[in-house]
Parts: structure tokens; sequence; C-alpha cells
DNA sequence: AAACCGGGGGC
DNA sequence: GCCCCAGGTTT
């Protein structure tokens, strides 16, 4: 019990709010701060900065989001990831201006009710927006507590989220619970490091237990390993009369609702033509007679995804007609209007290095 | 409980 | 090449 109290004081004692000065920092409006939080998940403040900026311009108000087209919204979300948040983003956003009269939920409750709002993120809205005691546990708190408390039970298990949410909430202040959670955050990206800590200049070193036992890099313990599969995509860019055919993703499987050129998925990169061309008959998509033959120098790029290795090769081929088999999903775009699409990060790498958002002038 | 969902940066 | 990031949802 000392040593919590030696914590909350040190904390606080360290913490000056204007060292790390972000946007979204100091605020209390429920809808800048709820945008942010989404913004921010598994994700970098300084990658997430120039997003959140974006879309407080875009949108300035909640309802202003809700009324945002889908594919929009996909779009100004296009290359930071996990591509759920933005739908989900977009979905609370509409059930918030319909459902409640555009009025941000004010309980702990109602807004971990709303989608893509877990415990953290309820936490953070609930004490930044409207001061209510809730700790928050993300990464940083993880690490910080693991650490300063020698807590070895790994923070991806069940129980180990009990154990760090249950002490989270008894470190908590509660007479100024913002103000905390906001310390406890900006010590761990600052000083608590994940790599070489700045355990010399730490205000809490004389009780921290992992320093005091040398276990600073085995802290905190996670327990899932990590499983990754190799994918091989093959891109077609069939080319018509300046037009190029794309398509949304809307099968249950990485980029949902994000679009694409027209794919085949095979066991490896190294397909010759014939037998890519094979696949494209078996989707039925050409005839088996088409006189078809892509382009020289097909391009390769590789991504790497957390669970997969994506492996895509983007071949040209300029149709003379139409095929006879084309999907209805697929969409007959000028090439000069592929910029307003939200694409995979590979797809927009091979645009990029295409020279062809530079078409539109 | 485990699997899945992106992209970037640091070492 | 590996780990982590202002995590959440689905199975």
């Amino acid at each position: 019990m000392d040593q919590q109290h030696f914590f909350q004081r040190g904390l606080i004692a360290w913490y000056q709010p204007e060292d790390r000065p972000l946007p979204w920092k100091g605020i209390q409006d429920p809808y800048h701060i709820w945008l942010s939080e989404i913004i921010l998940q598994q994700t970098r403040v300084e990658q997430g900065m120039n997003y959140y900026l974006r879309f407080v311009e875009a949108y300035p108000s909640i309802r202003d989001l809700a009324a945002a087209p889908d594919d929009e919204v996909m779009k100004l979300w296009e290359g930071l990831g996990y591509y759920s948040r933005a739908r989900n983003l977009l979905a609370a956003a509409r059930y918030v201006t319909t459902e409640l009269g555009g009025v941000f939920p004010t309980t702990y409750t109602g807004i971990l009710a709303l989608k893509g709002v877990g415990a953290y993120t309820a936490a953070a809205i609930a004490s930044f927006a409207f001061n209510l005691p809730h700790a928050v546990v993300d990464g940083n708190v993880f690490r910080v507590l693991a650490r300063f408390f020698g807590i070895s039970t790994p923070q991806d298990s069940t129980a180990g989220k009990k154990e760090f949410t249950q002490l989270a909430e008894s470190l908590l202040q509660r007479d100024q619970p913002a103000l905390y959670n906001q310390a406890i955050m900006d010590f761990g990206a600052t000083v608590c490091l994940p790599r070489n800590p700045k355990c010399g200049q730490c205000p809490l070193r004389t009780e921290c237990v992992a320093l005091r036992d040398k276990r600073i890099t085995e802290l905190p313990v996670k327990s899932k390993k990590l499983i990754k599969t190799e994918r091989f995509f093959h891109y077609l860019i069939f080319n018509y009369e300046g037009k190029v055919f794309i398509q949304k993703r809307e099968e249950k499987d990485i980029w949902l609702h994000l679009y694409q050129f027209p794919v085949v998925e095979a066991a490896r990169l190294d397909l010759d033509w014939g037998a890519l061309k094979q696949a494209l008959v078996d989707k039925g998509w050409i005839e088996e007679q088409a006189e078809i033959v892509p382009r020289p120098g097909s391009k390769s790029f590789q991504q790497l995804l957390t669970h997969q290795v994506i492996n895509a090769r983007f071949w040209e081929i300029d149709l003379p007609v139409l095929p006879a088999g084309v999907p209805t999903d697929w969409q007959l775009i000028p090439r000069t209007a592929l910029s307003k699409y939200a694409f995979p990060k590979v797809i927009d790498r091979y645009l990029q290095d295409k020279g062809l958002y530079l078409e539109l002038g």
C-alpha cells in the first residue's frame, strides 16, 4: 500500500502536461476525444496525428461525420490500417446522431456501447471528457505497472487483464481521473519505454521492482505467439479504352471494404502467363480462346501485416474487347479516377510507382 | 481462449 | 527480423 502511494504521488509530481502537447489533450469535447482515441488504437501518436487533423477539418461535428458517404470516410482512413475502425466510427456517429439526438453518451456504459469502443477507449473518453473515475489500461499502463510492481502475469491472458485492470483502478486518483490517466500514459510513452527505458532519470526508480531485480527487459510478459501465413496475390490491371476494372473487397478477409484490381490468389508468385490465364478461364472471367497477353515486365511488391506476408504481382493487360464473363461487381472506371478510391497499401504503392496518380494533374 | 484485423518505426 | 504502438471484435 505504501508502494502504491509512492507510485501515485511520484507520477503526479513528475507529470507536466505541457511537456507533450497534443491537439486532443486538455480538451473536453467528447466527439474530438472519441475521434482521437479510435484513431490512436494500436497506432503511434505521430502516425495518427495527421489523420486526426484531417478528420476534424473534414467533419467538424459528429453530425457531419454521420452524413458522410462510406467510401469517403474509407478514403480518408486509407493507409492507417485496421479499417474496421473506420466502419465502426461511422456506424457510431450515425447511431449518436439519429438514435441519441446528436448527444454523445455521458456515462461509461453508454460510451462502451458504441461500436469500436472497448474498455480502454470507454475509460479514456469517460475520464477525459466527463472526468469520470475510470482507469485507462493500454499498452503503456500494462508496461508501467508490470515493471514497477514486478508483475509477470501475461498481459494478454484473461487473468492478466483482470489483475492489471484491478490494480489500475486501485491506483486511480479518483479526484482527478483525467489528470492521472494522462500522466500514466505520458509516463509510459516518454520514460518507461518498451525498449531502452530511461531508468536513469526515472522518478520512480527507487521503488521499481523490475529495476531492483534487473527484470526490466523481461517485463511486461506476453504469452501469445504470432503465426504468420504467406499469401500470393496476382492483380490484373485490365485496361480498356483508358479505363480499368476495380472491385470492392466484400469477403471476410483482410482489407474488407477496400477496393482492388481483380485478383487471383495462388500458391506462389512465379506463375507463368499460361498458368495464370488458365486460372482466369477457370473463374469464368475470360474465354479459353481469348487472345490476351500481358505487357512485359510485371512488377512485384511485398506488404507485411501482423499475421500475414502479402506478396503481390501486378499484370497489366490491354483488352481489345470486353471479356464475356465480367462479374457484376467489377467497376470500369477511368484511370484518372483511381485516386478517389481507398486501396490497400500494396496497391497504393504500385500506383505511386507507376505514377498513375500524376495523370490527375 | 485464441485468432484476426494494418501500417509504420525503432533497433 | 522482431517488437510495439492511446485495442477491439469475432469465433
